[in-house]
DNA sequence: GAGTTTGAAACT
DNA sequence: CAGTTTCAAACTC
């Protein structure tokens, strides 16, 4: 921290305003530069000084990665913890009632909560531009949901000169200090995008201040940047979302600028942290640090394109091992490792994963996406232009009134959005052998209520988790595949469908032998549709920690034992009841192999044999959820013989305001 | 795509 | 806490 702040003195200090511009070399720039100098002028400066006056993590050298990461968090943590949660710091947000009424209103951030030195919104905001309504909460607000879905990069610029303006409209000697800490919310918690227009600055800046001295700006900067972005990426996943389409250009693995600015882009679709980010700051940083790490795996993985999809496909197993290696890459470097992801290799994991979580839509009519009916709220992701609600207020300009309902929510049931579905105590200590004789290691928080559904169908929310049932659960006729309410377990049905799989990859199996026999061909295309199960099985099989007895129902991402939104991860999971539970024992045995791991260590779990899933299941139109496509290659990771357990936590935990169990 | 069913969420 | 209503997803046709 000593750069940092000796950095403020020497840059920021010394350097008056006024001497900057009367200098020979400032005119002489001026009269190059097509940057007008009322611009150049200050926006440098917060670049500049915010280069160096930044917490480490942003900018101090690349190479730090994991301690980059926390101070990062430390500093967002702090800067939430005073700044914070606009409902505990604001007054007018007490009566939650008011606020969600006011919702279209409420928008500006009480200038009485910022510092002194905070800059001011110009009241007259854009007021079309949800950019602009919501780069006043910039500063206030370090998690700040994303803003708008089209922010242009742009919007940075104009955040900075407004900097600018206010300082030199109130103080002829900016209180530099104040100025760079504004500066820095911006850069930190702006939009993505902004990263772009940052960068653009500091490179002009670069090209046209001798101060520039300093090497690398640019490397520098981009990962931090990006490491600034992933904290509230969740909050912003769904913007950024759809901004990537315009991100599909073609990526070089090489081209670190390319990849970099795709990657701030990409949104972590995962994770509906979108009101949560505030509350997790309190969370003990190591934890986070993982979910930021996972959420630029995801990021990465998600950020893929179509256009590689085909190929990818014929080369799966390289493209597993690709992800293996980015994710371990990852492990080490995450700034890296996300440059690594955006490679064109891991878009097709973001392709298929765009029709699942991260496409999670709702179609709320009347709720306003406020209520828990809302699958979006209730998972704590923003709305996003798919969803076909109605009068949605799920939106990042209304983040207020979503906090503001979400808090009043919470104080009704204050594990509302705690996770549905949640790994039971001793689940942990279910290691391989008692992993079959338990019904299924995670449980529904509250149990079903199943009537009619025979907590077969998703309507019975144990099984859209993939979670038996359990003696909370006030079922009748209870028949859940990954568990009855009795007691009886999965076990019987696995041993069932083991020994049908087993029956199916022998006749394969012998069938492959027959290959060369023609006649062979008649009974192996009616065979082929069970092919696909017993293929994915193999495939686990292959799992150095995988073990058959852990074929257990797709435990959710509570395996994690963090409490992440279970709706998105666990309805996509299973969305698709056709899934054969042979292939959700499939999917368990992934988690419950990284869970055996044991260790306690940060983990990204990558769910999701989607493609296989895919494949293999020829009714099925969606197997697995978007997140879950990571998941291909976290049966990659799950081959590590290094035994770490990778976890790409397509949720990350759903911090909910209130600590839950 | 429209209509029905279902069960959670919200309300009383 | 129980009963009822509201709601939106899941499902069916």
């Amino acid at each position: 921290m000593d750069t940092p702040q000796k950095s403020i003195t020497q840059i920021g200090t010394p350097i008056s305003k006024s001497k900057f511009e009367d200098s020979p070399v400032f005119n002489y720039i001026n009269s190059l530069s097509p940057i007008r100098p009322v611009k150049s002028i200050p926006i440098p400066h917060p670049f500049s000084s915010l280069s160096f006056t930044s917490p480490p993590s942003v900018f101090t050298s690349p190479h730090l990665t994991s301690s980059h990461k926390e101070s990062r968090f430390f500093k967002t943590h702090h800067s939430s913890s005073h700044l914070t949660n606009p409902l505990e710091s604001r007054p007018d947000s007490t009566s939650n009632e008011q606020a969600v009424a006011e919702t279209t209103k409420d928008f500006n951030i009480d200038a009485s909560t910022r510092d002194e030195s905070s800059i001011e919104v110009a009241p007259d905001d854009p007021v079309a531009s949800p950019c602009g309504e919501d780069t006043t909460d910039l500063s206030l607000v370090p998690y700040s949901p994303p803003r708008g879905e089209n922010c242009s990069s742009d919007d940075a610029g104009m955040e900075l000169q407004k900097m600018y303006d206010n300082v030199q409209g109130k103080n002829q000697t900016p209180d530099w200090e104040s100025l760079i800490s504004d500066a820095s919310e911006l850069l930190i918690f702006g939009s993505p995008n902004d990263s772009e227009a940052f960068r653009c600055l500091m490179m002009q800046r670069a090209s046209t201040s001798e101060a520039m001295t300093n090497n690398e700006p640019e490397s520098s900067d981009a990962i931090p940047y990006e490491a600034a972005s992933i904290l509230h990426r969740g909050m912003r996943r769904r913007c950024l979302d759809f901004e990537m389409p315009g991100n599909k250009q073609t990526l070089s693995e090489n081209n670190t600028t390319v990849a970099f600015e795709s990657s701030s882009r990409c949104v972590v679709p995962s994770i509906g942290l979108h009101l949560n980010a505030i509350a997790m700051s309190s969370k003990d940083c190591k934890t986070n640090v993982t979910h930021d790490y996972s959420g630029k795996i995801q990021v990465g993985l998600q950020g893929s394109t179509s256009t590689m999809q085909e190929s990818l496909d014929q080369t799966e197993n390289e493209t597993r091992e690709d992800a293996d290696q980015v994710l371990e890459d990852v492990l080490e470097e995450p700034a890296l490792a996300e440059l690594n992801l955006s490679s064109p290799k891991k878009k097709r994991l973001k392709l298929e994963a765009g029709e699942g979580e991260s496409c999670k839509r709702c179609n709320c009519k009347k709720s306003k996406c406020l209520k828990l009916y809302c699958e979006c709220f209730a998972a704590g992701v923003y709305c996003i232009e798919p969803c076909s609600c109605v009068d949605c207020f799920n939106k990042p300009i209304h983040e207020d009134t979503v906090l503001a309902t979400r808090k009043q929510i919470e104080s009704r049931n204050p594990l509302a959005f705690a996770p549905k579905v949640i790994r039971s105590s001793d689940s942990v200590q279910e290691t391989g052998d008692d992993a079959s004789k338990t019904p299924a290691s995670a449980r529904h928080k509250r149990g079903c209520n199943c009537k009619k559904s025979n907590c077969l169908k998703k309507y019975c929310e144990c099984y859209q988790g993939g979670v038996g049932c359990s003696i909370n659960c006030r079922c009748e006729g209870c028949k859940n595949a990954f568990g009855r309410k009795d007691g009886s377990s999965v076990a019987d049905m696995e041993a069932e469908l083991e020994e049908e799989s087993e029956t199916i990859e022998r006749s394969r199996t012998a069938q492959t032998h027959q290959n060369t026999e023609v006649l062979v061909n008649k009974e192996a295309s009616s065979a082929l549709p069970m092919t696909p199960m017993p293929i994915y099985r193999q495939q686990l099989v292959q799992l150095p920690f995988s073990s058959s007895k852990n074929m257990m129902p797709p435990p959710q991402q509570s395996l994690l034992g963090g409490g992440s939104s279970s709706a998105i991860f666990n309805s996509q999971y299973l969305r698709n009841p056709d899934i054969t539970l042979t292939q959700s024992r499939d999917e368990k045995s992934f988690e419950t192999v990284a869970e055996d791991g044991g260790e306690e260590m940060p983990e990204i779990i990558i769910h999701s044999p989607k493609a296989n899933i895919k494949t293999l299941s020829p009714n099925s139109k969606r197997v697995s959820p978007p997140n879950l496509d990571s998941s291909s290659s976290g049966s990659i990771l799950g081959r590590r013989s290094s035994g770490r357990k990778l976890i790409l936590q397509s949720i990350p935990s759903f911090p909910s305001l209130t600590p839950q169990n």
